[in-house]
DNA sequence: GTCTATACAAAGATAGAC
DNA sequence: GTCTATCTTTGTATAGAC
């Protein structure tokens, strides 16, 4: 009887983080309580600490379980797609693998900006993770042979336009969380025509 | 003698409101306690309840003293900044104007990033303040008599140029809370020069 | 108008039974 | 592994003295 056997420690945790991700994103970190988690789950408060150890490590195991592992340029490379040979990696390319995968996941997405909005206090628990993003995602970018358009050099001329299509995207992000409706990939293709314009990007993008 | 002399209901009001203000833009309205806005006064806890009469009360009082007060159309047009014709104004113009203002003020400007996100929750005070927002703007905006190119029609081609304008603002601020450092309004300059881009808008700006 | 004292609820965490 | 019971702290709010 499924119903009759008990869940495994791997599916409870499961359980957890998703429940977790749910309510964060729509409340905050600070916003929600175990117990919230605990009810969602159908367990008792204890139960919900018992898995995660503290409130902070509902978190970690948010960011570890879940950021980081998706929306990767190596995801990207391995799916195919145009401008995703992994010998030329084309980078507006990617970025349109990146936002069609946060559109997909609204949640997570959700989740993501209002954590990174929550931890720009210095005692919160993922405060210096968000700090130091736009620096290591600089870095991770920076090892991928990137394909560009004759003349452009990464460290200098990719830098900016970059920084801005992050900015954009958390941008569109926030404008989402609002009325009336707006398409995420719909705006995303607004701002990379501009930020990746013709005729110099055509065959790069 | 000043030391002696009680302080006025107005001034107190003024100095919680910019405590709240300054502890909500670092921990968010769910990071900080009465307490803590108490302290940073120098009063006890039911003191400062005394004038704002619940937590929620004091979010409204920030609200209303401090936002749609600054950094207005309005205000812009009484600068006599280039672009500040009454007659015939310059949105890009208009939106320098706001961009300096919110650089100049990057607490304020923080605080409204932070509190924009924290109330995506429902059940949050300004949750319908914030859905409402971007309506709002668009229909103040519209009372203007704005310059524009040739051919160009308000109501059509500058909606999706105005909410651009809004998110890359909003992707900016977010910007400014990490690593390494940005300049708010150079990196505006730059988004400014894709959106409204010259020859079209050259004159116009 | 501002304080002390206090009521009341909620939250995180621990102990220990089963 | 999950629960009940409980401890401790913190937070909002009220009552009442000065």
């Amino acid at each position: 009887m499924t119903s009759r056997t008990r869940k495994s420690p791997e599916v409870r945790r499961a359980e957890i983080t998703q429940a977790a991700a749910h309510l964060i994103s729509q409340h905050g970190y600070n916003g929600i309580s175990l117990k919230d988690v605990a009810d969602m789950v159908g367990m008792s408060q204890p139960g919900v600490l018992h898995y995660v150890g503290s409130k902070e490590g509902l978190l970690s195991l948010l960011v570890t379980d879940i950021y980081d592992a998706y929306g990767t340029p190596e995801e990207f490379l391995q799916t195919g797609l145009p401008g995703s040979d992994p010998e030329h990696p084309h980078l507006p390319a990617y970025f349109d693998y990146l936002v069609a995968h946060n559109a997909s996941q609204p949640e997570l997405t959700q989740l993501y900006t209002v954590l990174e909005t929550e931890a720009v206090a210095t005692n919160h628990p993922l405060h210096d993770y968000f700090i130091r993003r736009p620096a290591e995602v600089w870095e991770r970018y920076s090892e991928f042979p990137w394909l560009l358009p004759k003349g452009m050099e990464w460290a200098t001329d990719m830098r900016v336009r970059v920084r801005m299509s992050l900015e954009v995207m958390d941008g569109i992000q926030i404008r989402l969380l609002r009325g009336p409706k707006v398409d995420y990939i719909q705006e995303w293709d607004r701002f990379k025509a501009l930020i990746f314009p013709s005729p110099l990007w055509d065959g790069y993008r």
